[in-house]
DNA sequence: AATGAATGAGTCTTCATTCAT
DNA sequence: TATGAATGAAGACTCATTCAT
């Protein structure tokens, strides 16, 4: 028998490649950039990948795959609504606002490699599914009108990446704790719940 | 080198530039692209601009000069604050939200390319005096924290941005309108007045 | 190296490397085209043949011993000369011409991969061996001068093969039953008899 | 005013790549051989050429293109039509034969990258429009029947070339003369006169 | 000043062949 | 013996920028 894939060998490509693309975008990272950084033989790139472009595709698909099986887990988990909601705000958020790399690549160059639209929806009505099932408070004041459920939700996720990518580079004086301790605050404001 | 004469040649190209970059991206637009489109000349691009760098620099500069002068101009205008405010969000919000172009290039390439930083630090600065001019209502129960003011119009404002420049192109279900509405409502309820 | 154990498997290389290179030529084909159209993996084809170019070379070697032994086994048969003659010219010249993918290869690939001059020294020797049998008719006034007859057999057979070629992919509105009774009538002519 | 397009530039590439194509063949051939040879930048041969297949449809066409412009001069001369067959078999097809590498490429390449039966049925109507034009000899006992007319001109043409290509560089003990000699006999025969 | 041909380093990708398993 | 991942030289082509005219 003749040598048989390795799957080692795919993913130290995959994440040389995520943190070149991140870096220093997509365009600006050479195939032979990647070859230098990972020490594998051009021909290996393309055993693995079939072009440049497959491989900024299965960052980008892998690693939100890995983010929403998460948040797809808590969704579908036994424990309490209210508990879900933090699960999602303390765990999820925070582990992918970890992922500078991730987000970089989502950010700035997913949207010309994958189907950014599916995955806004699914975010969204994860998000919303989760958020349904919290009995509202009565005092809950500042409850967000159901018509604009789903423009909060993308603009406020969409708005904390953003954020927690350009924080990563440029001295904005602000934290990703920063972010976190914000979701955490406006959400719990606005389902009026303490958090 | 770069000796600016005509001026509406200038314009023309910076126009034209913009559109291509905003639609292909920056990498994907070449200098010949540009001369097709503009049916001038190689040799008069490079009359009017130092190279290909400095036309996205140029782009985003004056774009980003344009709104931030308007948003100053409001700023130290002598309505009162909560009309400085309706203003911001009714007006100067959705002009800049017009502008598909210098948005797609301000979040994808703007950040390689130019000092954000100092952009979003005069924004948040701005938004803020105006906010902090505004008297808080007594019932006001989701005030932002002081602490969080930063971060919340970072996010919001980038959120926005983002939001509107994915709905541009993909079918998200989410229009610009959704988008003002949904600020001027998140704003009133944050501040505690009715806009 | 090349130990040829399953000849039939050795057999499907050879003819499906023969379909594609006379569809899209030596150099379009790839190793890999030939591993996927017959389903060995690619150390077999190495197991079968020293490299590609021993795969055309083997081509056209056995595709041209076939014809040849068919014309040499007309030549040493018993037949009358004229019937000889006959038997070329209806059934081994329409074989051949039935063949498109040897004749292809033959015109265009095989002069670099296999010693062409010693086939058609053959060629023209056999043929002109079947034609001296033939006692000449009296009145045949188009007789081809002694000399002549090695530049007209060259000329014909290349031609008739060329034409062929070309017929099978191009409408030029000759068929091989033209292109054989083309042979038929000249043949008639120049030996002045009634084939 | 900038440089302007160098048409001698562009006949060196040509003549350079028509040489290199008919010693080494199309795909045997590089654009750094090309780049080598004629000495200029590869950024110039992109100048004057969209791509490598550029290169050999500009050879065939032009090629052919001087080849029929002649043809099409004889035919429609006002010398006698014998003496229009007599030009094109001892002045067109000669020099014709002399260009072995415009025939090389036509033979192999030719009828991958143009238009092959376009030039055909061009020649063939061109050819039988002179021979109609020939009073034909009461004794002429061999003539071409007119169904024939287009598949002799054919196998004729194409077997004349093939074998002046062989004999370039192949010893196969035929010169150009041998040819031209049996085509005039040829020719003389079947339509009766004497050339 | 205006022009656009000239340039060549650098890009991605291919593919015949080998050889570890 | 059978296999197919590994290899890297070589391929075609691009493109921002310059500079001769």
């Amino acid at each position: 028998m003749a040598r048989s894939r390795d799957e080692t060998k795919r993913n130290q490509i995959l994440l040389t490649s995520k943190s070149l693309f991140a870096d220093k975008g997509f365009f600006n990272t050479s195939i032979a950039d990647i070859v230098r950084e990972t020490g594998f033989p051009v021909g290996t790139i393309y055993t693995y990948f079939q072009n440049k472009e497959d491989i900024i595709q299965k960052i980008v698909e892998e690693g939100w795959e890995e983010f929403y099986a998460n948040l797809k887990s808590i969704r579908d988990s036994n424990i309490p609504p209210v508990e879900k909601l933090r699960t999602v705000i303390e765990e999820i958020i925070p582990e992918l606002l970890q992922d500078v790399d991730l987000i970089n690549i989502l950010l700035t160059e997913a949207i010309q490699y994958t189907i950014i639209e599916d995955k806004i929806e699914k975010l969204t009505d994860t998000i919303d599914s989760i958020l349904q099932a919290i009995p509202q408070s009565k005092s809950a004041l500042t409850n967000i009108p159901r018509g604009f459920m789903k423009t909060s939700i993308v603009v406020f996720f969409l708005g904390i990446l953003q954020t927690a990518k350009i924080s990563k580079t440029k001295v904005m004086g602000i934290t990703n704790q920063d972010i976190i301790d914000f979701t955490k605050s406006v959400i719990s404001q606005s389902v009026g719940i303490k958090l």
